[in-house]
DNA sequence: GGCTTGAGGACAGGAGCTGTCCGGATCGGG
DNA sequence: CCCGATCCGGACAGCTCCTGTCCTCAAGCC
C-alpha cells in the first residue's frame, strides 16, 4: 500500500525532526486514527528502529539510537550542509575519513537535486584557499566524478598532466581510488596504452560526459589497491622531506603536532619532528605556529624560507 | 504489508549503493518477482523519487536528482564520516552553515548507535587543535547537547564562566543558539534570575541528564534571536580589532583574505586589512601566510608578538 | 483517586499487494 | 535485418493485511 510507506517514511522522518511527540500529535500530522499510529510505531520497531515510549501525562514517543541506523530524512539546507562539509573533509585535515567521506558524497550529489548542487558550488567557492596542511588540494567535484566512474563501471575521458608538465588526453577504464598521504590517487586501466597507470587526481580534468559501462578487470598478480599503489608511489609522496630540532617535550608538542608527522622525543626540553611538505612555504609558516623554538635539520633550503619569514615579521614589527 | 514498506527501503538503498541496476539482478536481491520490482520501482516514482530507465541490452535503473531528497541510507562508516565532517564544520572555515550543520548534526547524533558515537568520538580527537581562524573553538559535543534542549524544549544545567572569570552553576530554560561572527550564543531563561540571558557557548560547560521539559516562552518585544544576539554582543565580538597595511594590491589579495575582515584599497600596491581576533598570536601567524610585506596600525600589542616571531625565525634560520 | 497517555486484543470490511501470463516498445549486436 | 535483452504495463485471481472502532489494562503525574 502506498499510502502505508509513505506514511511510515513520514513518521520516521517527524521523529528525527523533533525528539518527543505525543501520540495524537502524530495521529494529526499523519491524518489517521491513533490506533494506526501506534500500529505504525509498531512497525519501525518490527523494523529494528527503536522508539522509545513512556507512558503517563509527560507521556510520547522518542527515536532512540538502535543497532541500525534509520534512514535519514534531511531537509534542503541540511543537505547543503552535509555536502559541503564532506567536500571539506575529502580535502580536510581528518586523516583517515576522506575516502568513506567521499563514498558518502556520491552517495549524496547522486540524487542531489540540481538547485541544491548549484547552492553547494556557491557556498564551496568561499572555501579558504590557504590550506592549514602544506601540499595541493583536489576539487572535491573531480573526486566525486571520478568516484562515481569507478563504482559504476563507466569509461572516463580525462586531460592529464604528467609530472613534467606534458599534457595528454586519456580515456581509462577506472578501477578504483586510493589517499594516500595527502594525495589522492587513480587506478585504471588505460584503454589506448593497455596497460595499468596510477593518476594523481589533482592532475586530472575530466571530461564530460563519461563513457559507456565495461566488465572491471582484475588487478594484475591479484594485488589489493592499497598494496598496489604504496608500491608506486611510496617514495614520492611528498617533494620535500623535514626534520626539525623542537625546544620542547615531545608530550608538550604530541596535541599539536602529531598528525602532521612524527616526533622522536630527545629529552624534556628537545625532540626531533619528522614530517613531509610539498611547499617550503607553508611549513615555515605551520613551524610558527607552534609557539616553540626550533632548528631545522634538514631540508637545507627550509632555512632560507624562514630567514625570509623572519626579516618580513622583523620589517612588520619596525626592528631592521 | 510490512514486507513491503521493508523492502522499498532496501530498494532505495539499493539505488544508492550503485549507480545502475537490472530489474532482475534487484528481483533476485530482494528475492520478488521481476514484475513486484517493476511495481515498487513505480512506486518509488509516486512517492516523487525520480527512477530512470533504459531499455535495450544496456539498460537498467538508476536513481536520479529529484526535486525532493530522498532519505540517505548510509553504512557505519559513512555515518560516521558524515558526523565528524559535521562536527568540523560547526568550528570551520566556511562561514554560513555552522547553524545547518548543527541541526543536522544533531539529526544524526540521536539515532547514531553508541558503537559509532564511541568511533565519531575517537576520530574526533584526531581534529587539529590549532585553529585556522583565530578565536577559541567550541566542542561539537556541547554544542549538540544545547541544539537538542533548545530543539525539544528541555532545560539545561550548567557551569558557566563569565567574562570575568567568575563561575557559576545556571538552570535555564534554552530558547535558540545563534552563530555571530566566529561565536555561538545561547539565548536562554534563566531560571533562578528569572530573565532572559545570553551566554557564550564557549563558556559553558554542561551537567547531565537535561533537566525535564518546559512549556517555550515568548523573545520579549516578540524580537527575532538574530536581532536580540545581535543587539547585546555586537560590540564585544572580537576582543582585538586589527588594522593592517599590506604592502600589495587589494585585488591580489582578495582570495585569501576577503573572507576574514574587509580590504580598503589605497593604490596598486598597498592597501588596508581589517579584521579582529582573540588571539594576537594567531593573528600575527595567521599575517605570515599571506606572503605579503606588511606593517601593523593597530593594535600596538601586536608589534610586540610579530617582533617575537620574527626572532624566533631569525633564531631558527641562524641570524640573530 | 482521577486524569492522561501508551499497549494491545477483537472484529469486519475493504483496499491493495503478489505472482502469473501476456503483448508491446526500444536498444544493441551479429 | 533479425534476435535477444531489457523495460513497460494491462488483466486477473487469491489472499494478505491494513484501517477504524470499541474495549480493557497498565503506567505515570498531580
Amino acid at each position: 500500500m502506498l499510502q502505508t510507506s509513505a506514511r511510515l517514511l513520514r513518521l520516521l522522518s517527524l521523529l528525527q525532526i523533533r525528539r518527543e511527540w505525543s501520540g495524537s500529535d502524530l495521529a494529526e500530522r499523519l491524518e489517521v486514527d491513533v490506533r494506526t499510529v501506534r500500529r505504525d510505531i509498531d512497525k519501525l520497531r518490527n523494523l529494528g528502529y527503536p522508539v522509545n515510549a513512556t507512558t503517563g501525562t509527560a507521556g510520547g514517543y522518542r527515536l532512540g539510537a538502535g543497532a541500525a541506523l534509520p534512514p535519514l530524512l534531511l531537509d534542503d539546507d541540511e543537505a547543503v550542509a552535509v555536502a559541503v562539509s564532506l567536500r571539506t573533509a575529502t580535502n580536510g585535515p581528518i586523516s583517515g575519513i576522506e575516502d568513506t567521506s567521499l563514498r558518502a558524497l556520491t552517495k549524496l550529489e547522486q540524487v542531489l537535486p540540481s538547485r541544491l548542487r548549484r547552492r553547494v558550488n556557491a557556498l564551496q567557492s568561499y572555501t579558504v584557499p590557504i590550506p592549514l596542511r602544506p601540499g595541493p588540494t583536489v576539487d572535491a567535484a573531480v573526486l566525486t566524478t571520478i568516484a562515481s566512474a569507478c563504482r559504476d563501471n563507466e569509461r572516463l575521458r580525462f586531460d592529464y598532466r604528467d609530472h613534467n608538465g606534458t599534457a595528454s588526453l586519456r580515456v581509462v577504464e577506472p578501477h578504483s581510488m586510493a589517499n594516500w598521504g595527502r594525495r589522492w590517487y587513480l587506478v585504471a586501466w588505460d584503454v589506448d596504452r593497455a596497460d595499468w597507470r596510477t593518476f594523481r587526481v589533482d592532475r586530472i580534468e575530466p571530461r564530460t560526459p563519461t563513457g559507456p559501462r565495461f566488465t572491471p578487470r582484475e588487478l594484475p598478480d591479484g594485488a589489493d589497491v592499497a598494496t598496489y599503489v604504496s608500491a608506486r608511489v611510496n617514495s614520492a609522496t611528498w617533494r620535500f622531506r623535514a626534520r626539525i630540532l623542537m625546544h620542547a617535550s615531545a608530550e608538550a608538542l604530541s596535541d599539536g603536532l602529531k598528525s602532521y608527522g612524527a616526533l622522536e622525543p630527545i629529552d624534556d626540553n628537545n625532540c626531533v619532528f619528522v614530517t613531509g611538505a610539498d611547499s617550503l612555504e607553508s611549513l615555515a609558516v605551520y613551524l610558527g605556529m607552534t609557539g616553540v623554538d626550533f632548528e631545522v635539520q634538514e631540508p637545507p633550503e627550509l632555512v632560507e624560507h624562514i630567514r625570509e619569514l623572519g626579516r618580513r615579521y622583523m620589517r612588520a614589527s619596525g626592528t631592521e
